[in-house]
DNA sequence: GTCTATACTGAGATAGAC
DNA sequence: GTCTATCTCAGTATAGAC
């Protein structure tokens, strides 16, 4: 957003992203060998070769490493997934396969890490929430690549509106699935994902028939008044997204 | 399931009760002028009136007293939800509203603690994983007072085998959202359960709509190759519910 | 603005005396 | 069963080098 304004500056600025860069690399590494609770905030900037005010420089509490290392698998996501899309024309499932088997490689080895990632679920206010207001960007822009995937598929309006919403806490209920799964390469996790996709776009095709259109109909007014996907229907402004009850009407 | 051998170990024993208990009733107070994390087991124990270490004799770590108040809510759920069954007849919507609600009236006044039981959801091997072996005796009561609330309602067989924990499920997830309702006294949390409530009994009516039967097979299919609702319909023993994945053939 | 060195505080958890 | 003393470690603070 805000180019360097001297040589000096640059400099600087990219010594310090490597220091940081640095930091975060030693720390997952240290996080693979020792566990997230064995590591130490000391081993981690002893490793990585600076002093331990370095590392809360940059980093304010371990957890915060952990985020900007969720900061990066979201970036890879949308690497993988835009590139395997452009790659050829793939139906809806295709695309979606897509989309969740590319998550769980990036993740692929890195499922202990994982668990942090539901540590402060329950409380609204932490900063690392999945749901709080501190990690939104992520969650948007995780959002925003299952919105990618679908892309212009054909589909009821109210649908398509929350089809990537859904589809993102979708893959949040697999990634805790992964988390458990100690299948040999977590194969299940991968069965599992296929199943549920499948099982998902044949629901998806039976959604306009006459039997369950006021099923739908419920389904969306109730989410829609619970604030669970506030987007007033093809808004195109960026979406908030979830329990951030802001009051709404119900 | 053990009786006192003699009265001095029934009066050591009662004696050492009621020290755990004080030092329960006491954390739970601390806890709720504090919350979770400004409480420190040092002013438990001396609130309490003990020592350090006789609060951590009884509970090994503060989460196991968040624990044990869990325990405390699941018998007061069992006992709350027998006691409005047994008051008349109701259809199944009725039950399931008298159920969830009565866990609401039961937390109610305890949300910030609720977020404990999220905590470690990412952690397989932790003792306080909701999910997780550690928690299962908990998870199985609060499992056997949906089956109750279910009773002998006119389901097909997979169905109500499935049903009693996709309820519990159900449960948690209304709990994570209790959890972040601001609305006043957490009136949206009790609209948008009655409303799912509703829509599962409307949804429970067309499961056997010739259309939705095969889908639900193939749900059913998936969730038990998944090790999600391992119990082999209709076994009486003490089923195993959750993601135990102890190696199934899929 | 980036980083080192060092020391301190607070709190969870444990050991061992009684 | 209960207490006191102690350990460890995350996180903070500070003072300063560059």
């Amino acid at each position: 957003m805000k180019a360097a304004k001297s040589p000096q500056d640059a400099k600087r600025t990219s010594a310090a992203q490597a220091t940081r860069a640095q930091i975060l690399q030693t720390a997952l590494e240290v996080f693979r060998r020792r566990g997230l609770d064995g590591a130490t905030m000391r081993e981690i900037a002893k490793t990585a070769g600076v002093a331990l005010g370095a590392a809360y420089y940059y980093f304010p509490s371990k957890e915060a490493i952990v985020q900007a290392y969720f900061d990066q698998v979201q970036v890879e996501h949308l690497t993988r997934v835009s590139a395997e899309l452009a790659g050829g024309q793939h139906d809806l499932l295709e695309r979606l396969r897509i989309a969740f088997r590319a998550k769980l490689d990036v993740l692929r080895g890195d499922r202990k890490l994982l668990g942090t990632l539901f540590r402060y679920t329950g409380e609204p206010e932490h900063p690392l929430s999945v749901l709080g207001a501190g990690t939104r960007a992520n969650r948007e822009q995780s959002i925003a690549v299952f919105r990618l995937t679908v892309g212009d598929e054909r589909l009821p309006g109210d649908v398509r509106a929350m089809l990537p919403a859904a589809l993102w806490a979708l893959h949040v209920g697999m990634l805790l699935y992964f988390i458990y799964d100690e299948s040999p390469n977590q194969e299940r996790t991968r069965k599992l994902a296929d199943g549920v996709l499948q099982l998902l776009v044949r629901v998806l095709a039976l959604v306009n028939f006459p039997l369950l259109k006021p099923v739908r109909g419920s389904l969306f007014t109730l989410l829609r008044n619970a604030g669970l996907f506030p987007e007033p229907l093809a808004s195109s402004g960026p979406a908030t997204n979830f329990p951030t009850n802001e009051e709404a009407q119900s």
